[in-house]
DNA sequence: GCTGTGTTGTTCGT
DNA sequence: ACGAACAACACAGC
């Protein structure tokens, strides 16, 4: 038998240290060894990624390939831009491969993608080795030892990873890599279809599909300028020297490693962020959970006195992480949605999602049952809602890809339950878009945690964008520094703008106006409800959808005969005008829209979405972020842009 | 069936 | 600063 011709395969593991598919695929002691990246489109077009994310992604991609040929001055990252599926069968031919070597993969559409190619390499005569590593335990054998059941709590977590057993120690990166054999690419490249396409950052047509292996023909990783993506606004940088230099730090202060309570950390902290920030070396791979755990372990050996433990721990905050993981290994494409969904309450929130009842899956699409809702959705996600401490974590998460965990609980609490009453999917679409670290386990199981429709249940506990900043920051340091039109207001009114006299908005340079829509310069939006009627509001539908007590996939939500169920619990409009009288004082007129009828409102769509719906007439780079927002009469992106100056 | 606890609420009292 | 009431869910352990 010839001597071993491997690929390694790399997905989610961009580093060299602890990484048991390259340790792996160097055990079989190759006469020719590749680490390959392949460009998949699904990830290019079909995923929602910000230009933060695709800044990160490419970090870690270049870093890895110098850090390979620094081991081996002929090696480094392949990349080569074609979907797996359609390249592997060509690539096993062309380099005479006898090993496909990676990292098992945990999300629902990795395992099909996954099962293709395993399929597709048998057929070729390719042996295939998977190993498991980027979780403490593999997730499918957490649910098994589970009883076959998701896992829901950390409890189940850490009775599972018991039996599982231990989590093993990290290994240390490789000294040196084989050569690789040819690279011979005297194929022809399947050309990628673009539409419909999810970057709704893209500026240009992309470019990096045009050669199999780059502009330069060198396999080098895609630049943003390739990908049409406008260059990031974070300063947040990915890469694996990068992360264990974070780790590094972290771990060198050992207090705050050994007594780290994550409800007592300050979500209104920056510089240094009262957490780690390496969740999103987590996501790429370019950390180790192992390495993370066991550096923390070992902190917490030495250390002498009291020292925090799960679930407010650093280790606890690796035991939710796995717990997620674990919830989507078993519940599959339907954890990250309520509609199928059989561990997920049905709530019948505003902006629900579409879905394909073929598939059962959600469409990307959503339904636009009230125009009021829609327009409370875009300003919460542009940071346009008139409550600061919401709209400065909005714009926080917008321009650095991260914002503190109790702040992502502030503005999925203020979206859903606690007072816009909107899908969660609708938020969680929204940090897969923008966040550097959205892992989809984490992303779906913390956004129905928040709404109360998984893992949580006390929904009459209700963070308010008043008071629950002002715990750790009195003066509103945090929503100056991401709404600066408010810096000069009396501290008193930093939270609630809106109570400030007249005068004092004056002598700060900033008027209180304006329903978000069109921004003048010079003002800070009306808030765009009262929170304490909206937050009493909706704890009244939780009750009654608790009362109601229906899952995503019991057939009367799914089919709509809900509605019957639920007849009792409309919204109480007097209320609400109370409000928007209140708020005419000041002899502006209203703008917050009453049009019940939906007519004369163009709703509007998601890039993605929108292309989803129509059958592919939409040509690609048609969908232009200011031409999709005129639609509803909002220059919200405008906004955007001028903020990221 | 009861009781205590659950990573991360708010308001009001002392 | 701390504790209790608010109105009240789910689960584990007894």
């Amino acid at each position: 038998m010839s001597k071993p011709r491997v690929i390694w395969w790399i997905r989610t593991d961009l580093r060299l240290h602890d990484n048991l598919a390259l340790q792996a695929a160097l055990d079989l002691g190759p006469e020719a060894f590749w680490p390959v990246w392949t460009w998949d489109p699904k990830y290019v077009y079909r995923t929602r990624v910000g230009c933060n994310r695709w800044q990160f992604l490419t970090d870690c991609q270049r870093n890895l390939s110098e850090s390979i040929t620094k081991l081996n001055k002929k090696s480094k990252l392949f990349l080569i831009r074609e979907a797996p599926q359609t390249l592997f069968p060509k690539l096993f031919k062309a380099w005479k491969i006898t090993h496909l070597v990676f990292e098992k993969d945990t999300d629902p559409y990795g395992k099909d993608r996954d099962a293709v190619i395993i399929k597709a390499a048998q057929e070729a005569g390719v042996e295939v080795i998977v190993k498991h590593g980027r979780t403490l335990w593999d997730s499918d054998e957490l649910v098994e030892k589970n009883h076959g059941k998701p896992l829901m709590s950390i409890s189940q977590v850490q009775a599972a990873g018991l039996k599982v057993g231990d989590i093993a120690r990290p290994m240390s990166a490789p000294i040196s890599v084989p050569d690789p054999g040819t690279t011979d690419m005297s194929f022809e490249q399947q050309p990628s279809i673009p539409k419909p396409d999810f970057q709704r950052d893209r500026e240009r047509q992309d470019k990096s599909y045009e050669k199999l292996i780059g502009p330069n023909g060198d396999f080098a990783v895609p630049t943003l300028e390739e990908l049409g993506i406008p260059a990031a606004t974070s300063q947040i940088r990915g890469g694996e020297t990068e992360a264990l230099k974070q780790l590094n730090k972290i771990l060198s202060d050992k207090k705050y490693t050994a007594t780290f309570a994550k409800p007592d950390t300050a979500p209104t902290a920056f510089e240094p962020q009262s957490t780690t920030l390496l969740s999103p070396h987590l996501h790429f791979g370019s950390l180790s959970i192992r390495e993370f755990w066991w550096g923390v372990q070992n902190v917490l050996k030495e250390h002498k006195g009291k020292h925090s433990e799960p679930p407010t721990s650093l280790l606890g905050q690796l035991l939710f992480r796995d717990m997620y993981f674990g919830a989507q290994a078993k519940l599959g494409y339907s954890f990250n949605q309520t509609l199928y969904n059989d561990h997920c309450r049905f709530v019948p929130w505003h902006l629900p999602s579409r879905v394909d009842h073929e598939t059962k899956r959600v469409t990307g699409d959503y339904h636009i049952d009230s125009p009021e809702a829609e327009e409370w959705f875009q300003r919460w996600k542009w940071g346009r809602t008139g409550f600061p401490w919401i709209d400065a974590l909005m714009r926080q998460l917008r321009q650095e890809g991260w914002i503190h965990h109790l702040g992502r609980h502030a503005v999925a609490c203020f979206l859903t339950r606690g007072g816009c009453y909107i899908s969660w999917e609708r938020g969680a679409d929204v940090f897969e878009e923008w966040l550097l670290d959205h892992e989809s386990a984490c992303n779906a199981g913390n956004w129905q945690w928040l709404s109360c429709t998984a893992f949580y249940a006390q929904y009459y506990r209700c963070y308010s964008p008043i008071v629950f900043p002002q715990k750790t920051d009195k003066d509103g340091a945090f929503v100056i520094r991401y709404c600066p039109e408010l810096k000069d207001l009396p501290a008193k009114y930093i939270y609630e703008p809106w109570k400030a006299p007249l005068q004092d908005q004056k002598k700060a340079g900033v008027r209180i106006t304006g329903d978000g829509k069109d921004p003048e310069k010079g003002t800070y939006p009306k808030p765009m409800f009262d929170f304490s009627e909206r937050r009493n509001i909706c704890i009244e539908r939780m009750k009654t959808a608790y009362k109601v007590n229906l899952y995503g996939n019991d057939s009367k939500a799914i089919d709509g005969t809900w509605k019957t169920l639920f007849a009792d619990s409309a919204e109480g409009p007097t209320e609400r005008n109370s409000f928007k009288d209140a708020m005419k004082q000041d002899g502006d007129e209203d703008n917050i829209q009453q049009d019940d009828t939906g007519k004369g409102h163009e709703a509007v769509k998601e890039k993605g979405e929108e292309a989803a719906e129509t059958d592919g007439d939409n040509k690609r780079g048609d969908i232009g972020g200011s031409k999709r927002k005129r639609a509803l009469g909002c220059t919200l992106d405008g906004f955007v842009r001028k903020s990221k100056k």
